[in-house]
DNA sequence: CGGTGTCTTGAACACAGTCAATCGGAGTGG
DNA sequence: CCACTCCGATTGACTGTGTTCAAGACACCG
């Protein structure tokens, strides 16, 4: 079994893999907007209205973004029409970060969107130069990533109450005060979000409220009980 | 509309949008096997048995990983058994990347693996100190995010033949020769890895052998025909 | 107070899942 | 070399979840 190729190659069962003794491991600042107010940095706040295309898909990548304010929605839409959100960015988030040159999906304001924009050449310049920033935007990068794969997770192996139940968590935690919040998207982004139609989306939300698990207010305005909701989310 | 908050907006309509004339862009160097190679970063290569652990969930997250040869597959269990893989990594590809201090999801030898593993802290550390080894990891991530953003796409708007027509693509196109090529895992892993049973996968697979899109030489080994596979594809 | 877009509800259908039996191929031992 | 075994893959029949198509309710805004 063991090659001449392999010679070199150390068995993981048969020795302790050389390790460092790691600690929190979180080297670098988190403070991303902080970073980016970095003098040579300069972002300019922009405006966009309510479903206005923020970039397109193949457009080339000249910015970087953060929202302040509003929600902006990443789409993809197939040649017949099926369409796919793949993320929601909420005040504070960061989006448009592409390895390429080109942006492989489409960003539009969900709603009357503020964000701070920032070229993107400087900001990769001065990665270049400052680790720091480079770091940053890397941590950037990989919180996004894990976000990704628990999206995958979401549409691989997940019922659709289920979907509902924790994209109705995910949004509650990440919007900013407790009790009551509204949902900025409407059916049919939570439905191209969550690989459904709006009508199962429905039913789902229908069926969370008789279960007891969540209060509505309109089709919008909603409180989770989070007792009864873990009961449907499955893990 | 414009509250005085937003005094200092401006609105994306009224004005272009200042923006870098972007080039290539791509400032960072890509060749992060040398770039791993640098002093200082010291690499094991280890070998992995088939179905042996590299990190498990929630593990915490000392090494950086790159397959030499073999394939790795990332699981997310739930406690009710559904199983889903979220990535595959084949010869060349980095894992175990990650911006917290531990794993989300554990990492498997599909097949006996070799794979270079490196400490995280000392590469953490330089690329605190070296932007063009930070700005490298970040390209890494940011490819893995887009692979990510891909699946999402395939699991929540494509069907079952057009999962697997594409799952095929993709290992064929990172596999290294054209024309004939063995998939390294089996039809639970490919399921799990599309968001389908074993049985449906199976189906798939006899329905593009009898469409003419692909022919067969055992389970594993496999050659596709590009042009009616597209056809089976949607877009 | 009408109009329009969004959301909800209902009934029929289809695609993928489930359960179960069979097939096939690699490895093992006689 | 063949028979046996085991694990994985395939196939078949039936079920169920989510989709589709269609109608109606609701809410927001002029």
């Amino acid at each position: 079994m063991v090659r001449e190729e392999d010679a070199l190659v150390i068995a993981a069962r048969d020795v302790a893999v050389p390790v460092a003794p790691a600690g929190p491991a979180d080297g670098c600042t988190e403070d991303l907007p902080r970073l980016m107010a970095l003098p040579g940095l300069i972002g300019t706040r922009v405006l966009f209205g309510r479903r206005q295309e923020i970039f397109g898909a193949d457009e080339e990548a000249r910015s970087i973004y953060r929202v302040i304010s509003g929600a902006v929605r990443d789409v993809t839409v197939l040649t017949d029409g099926r369409r796919q959100v793949s993320a929601f960015h909420l005040a504070g988030d960061v989006f448009g970060l592409t390895a390429g040159p080109r942006h492989s999906h489409s960003a539009e304001a969900v709603v009357e969107t503020v964000a701070m924009v920032y070229p993107r050449r400087p900001i990769e310049d001065a990665a270049r130069r400052d680790a720091r920033l480079a770091c940053t935007l890397w941590l950037a990068a990989l919180r996004q990533l894990e976000q990704g794969q628990d999206h995958v997770l979401l549409l691989g192996r997940r019922s659709a109450v289920e979907r509902v139940a924790a994209f109705l968590s995910e949004i509650e935690q990440r919007s900013v005060g407790s009790g009551w919040f509204v949902l900025p998207m409407t059916r049919r982004d939570i439905a191209d979000y969550l690989g459904l139609t709006i009508e199962t989306v429905s039913r789902a939300v229908t069926r969370l409220e008789a279960e007891g698990a969540l209060l509505r207010a309109g089709a919008k305005r909603i409180r989770l009980r989070h007792a009864p909701l873990r009961h449907l989310m499955g893990d």
